[in-house]
RNA sequence: GGGGGUGUAGCUCAGUUGGUUAGAGCGAUCGCCUGUCACGCGAUAGGUCGAGGGUUCGAGUCCCUUCACUCCCGCCA
């Protein structure tokens, strides 16, 4: 028999009263009776009640035991009255009359209360993450992230794909994010650096002919933090595949996350065929590359209106002709909204930095209500309606700017007058896959062409007809899968063929050499016979929060670091000792 | 690198237009209480008001500087 327990604190049930049992774990809330006293003990599973009176001789002193201590106890199950069952946990039937205890693990005054659902700042979590890991909600959050990721890793398999590790020290890539390095002390000034993401590894297992490939892989970037971006470091769960064309991805990703959000998550999936919107439908439609479809708002551009002799509002008009676009948002039966909904939103776009949001609403007999009503004749506010669908009833928020500033206040305008309307409907969650992503841009500020995604995507066509003069209309076999307006990862099908990889890189500027340089594994690799392949990384972190609740990416990690990427229970990162730094040939050059 | 928010007891917070000795709940310590499950009741201890400087007869409160935490922009192929 085990020495600390013979069950644990959620194991106990009406079946076991009468016997001797054995339970070891931390003291979450004692209520003292002064002659009686409660103890909830609590472990991994769940609570136990134990209680204990003045005839113990061990009462006196365990009365004054820290909670958060950790004990064994020694007692007899027994049968709770009606009166005092206890519904909220699964022991509540019962409770464990102590014959003696003794303590396995005294417990100093608390930096933070174990048992509360107070929230605590940050600063004193991280320090005390062992502790605050205790606590119910964050506790549930890391056990459920654990089966989350052992779903998916029996998923994968099921699914033949083979798991594989890949080097933790690599060397640095020119492209992309900043590098994490660290010095070689066999290569005096050299340095490794921790992988981004295994991109060019998942390649080559590929080239090496292993056909399917995952991983749940550690990726390491040195970029600042956001609420849903850990500082340093992340997982993605990382797949490629051979002999594949997009579709043959799309099936494995959706039916992945499909079963991993029905098992873990009640929530509605809105469809179960994740719908596909491109690239520039998605910026027209909703402003963004990652939409959030629970929203049924859409943008139309409605800018030819504004070249009609009919209407006469003329700040647009001037605009439009000039070179802006008009684009609009129509809300369904709006009509008896007050003045004052309107003008908030005008209000708050204003604050958004935009020149605010014009809005009417269409009425009987076809007129305008509204400020700038008025400048629109009867057949201009028909032809509107017919391009956005209005009906009768419903209003229209327009506005009017360059393309890019239009798509960021129509995107966020989407996203607030949705709010205000309450039309989000937050028990669902909406898949969408965004496709046909340019293979480059022009870069705003050098007015260069450059890759605007990733690299090593397959243009798309027929290769032998790409126009290669046009680089800015070429699109790649490049994809991205989004949920609830949140970027869950992306993927390509990569270009698995030299010739081509080296033209694409010359359009960004980039000759044959430099090529060859930077890329030297990769490129190496697919001159030996390599097979087309694709693949995709959805980031973990981010599955977790959505089936979490959280929004928050340290509420579902162990042992985050905090915004200025230390960790502070820790102490890292951390000086390092003069010996340290001469065995890697380092000097510091700190700048105070 | 830039912008916003926060910082008062071990923890969560209140603190009025600048005005006496800075308060509450939880926790801690001590006492009372045999059916609680946020147990109850009473008492006690606990404060560099993030730090430094300034204005003022007087600063938790106003001003400047600075530090920490956090959210956002930049950044994240």
């Amino acid at each position: 028999m085990n020495r600390y327990r013979s069950h644990n604190c959620n194991e106990l049930r009406k079946k076991d009263v009468g016997n001797d049992v054995l339970l070891s774990g931390w003291i979450n809330k004692k209520r003292d009776h002064g002659n009686l006293l409660f103890i909830d003990l609590r472990d991994n599973y769940g609570i136990t009640q134990c209680i204990i009176d003045k005839k113990n001789t061990q009462f006196n002193d365990l009365e004054k035991v820290q909670l958060e201590t950790v004990i064994k106890i020694n007692g007899e199950v027994v049968n709770r009255s009606t009166e005092t069952i206890n519904k909220e946990i699964d022991t509540g039937e019962i409770e464990v009359s102590i014959k003696s205890y003794e303590i396995l693990g005294t417990c100093k005054e608390l930096p933070l209360p174990v048992f509360s659902d107070q929230e605590y700042s940050e600063e004193i979590r991280l320090k005390y993450r062992f502790l605050d890991l205790r606590r119910k909600k964050i506790h549930e959050n890391i056990l459920l992230r654990s089966k989350v990721i052992s779903f998916i890793r029996n998923e994968m398999i099921k699914m033949g794909f083979l798991e594989f590790q890949t080097p933790i020290l690599t060397s640095s890539s020119p492209e992309g994010a900043r590098d994490f390095l660290v010095p070689s002390r066999l290569n005096p000034g050299k340095f490794y650096a921790l992988p981004q993401a295994p991109q060019q590894f998942k390649q080559l297992i590929m080239v090496s002919g292993f056909d399917k490939y995952f991983q749940i892989a550690p990726c390491f970037r040195d970029e600042d933090a956001r609420a849903d971006r850990s500082p340093g470091e992340f997982y993605q769960l990382d797949l490629e595949m051979s002999f594949v064309e997009q579709e043959e991805i799309f099936k494995v990703v959706e039916k992945l996350l499909l079963n991993t959000f029905k098992k873990f998550s009640n929530k509605k999936i809105i469809t179960d065929k994740f719908p596909k919107i491109s690239y520039s439908d998605a910026l027209l439609k909703y402003g963004t590359d990652k939409p959030d479809l629970r929203n049924p708002l859409i943008i139309n551009d409605i800018t030819e209106i504004f070249s009609r002799d009919d209407v006469s509002f003329d700040i647009f008009k001037k605009l439009v002709k000039s070179g802006s676009k008009v684009r609009c948002i129509v809300t369904k039966n709006t009509q008896d909204k007050p003045r004052s909904f309107f003008d908030n939103i005008d209000k708050w776009a204003k604050e958004q930095g935009a020149s605010g949001l014009a809005y009417f609403t269409f009425e009987k007999g076809i007129s305008a209500k509204g400020p700038i009503g008025k400048f629109f004749s009867r057949d201009a506010l028909m032809e509107i309606m017919k391009k956005t669908n209005a009906k009768i009833g419903d209003s229209i928020f327009l506005a009017c700017n360059s393309k890019i500033e239009l798509e960021k206040i129509t995107s966020l305008a989407r996203d607030k007058i949705a709010q205000d309307l309450d039309l989000i409907d937050n028990n669902t969650f909406a898949f969408c896959w965004i496709v046909d992503y340019p293979m480059y841009e022009r870069d705003v500020i050098s007015k260069k062409i450059k890759f605007s995604h990733n690299p090593f995507s397959m243009p798309q066509g027929n290769l032998n007809e790409i126009n290669f003069e046009k680089p800015l209309d070429i699109l790649a076999y490049q994809y991205d899968i989004v949920c609830n307006g949140i970027e869950l990862s992306s993927g390509a099908i990569r270009n698995h063929i030299p010739e081509l990889m080296y033209k694409l890189f010359s359009i960004a500027g980039y000759n044959k050499d430099e090529v060859n340089k930077k890329f030297s594994g990769m490129i190496n690799a697919l001159s030996y016979g390599a097979p087309p392949h694709g693949g995709i990384a959805p980031g973990i972190e981010r599955i977790v929060m959505l089936l979490a609740n959280e929004k928050n990416i340290r509420e579902i990690t162990m042992f985050p670091m905090n915004q200025n990427a230390q960790d502070l229970m820790m102490n890292a990162p951390s000086e390092i000792s003069e010996n340290q730094l001469k065995e890697l040939n380092l000097y510091l050059n700190v700048k105070k």
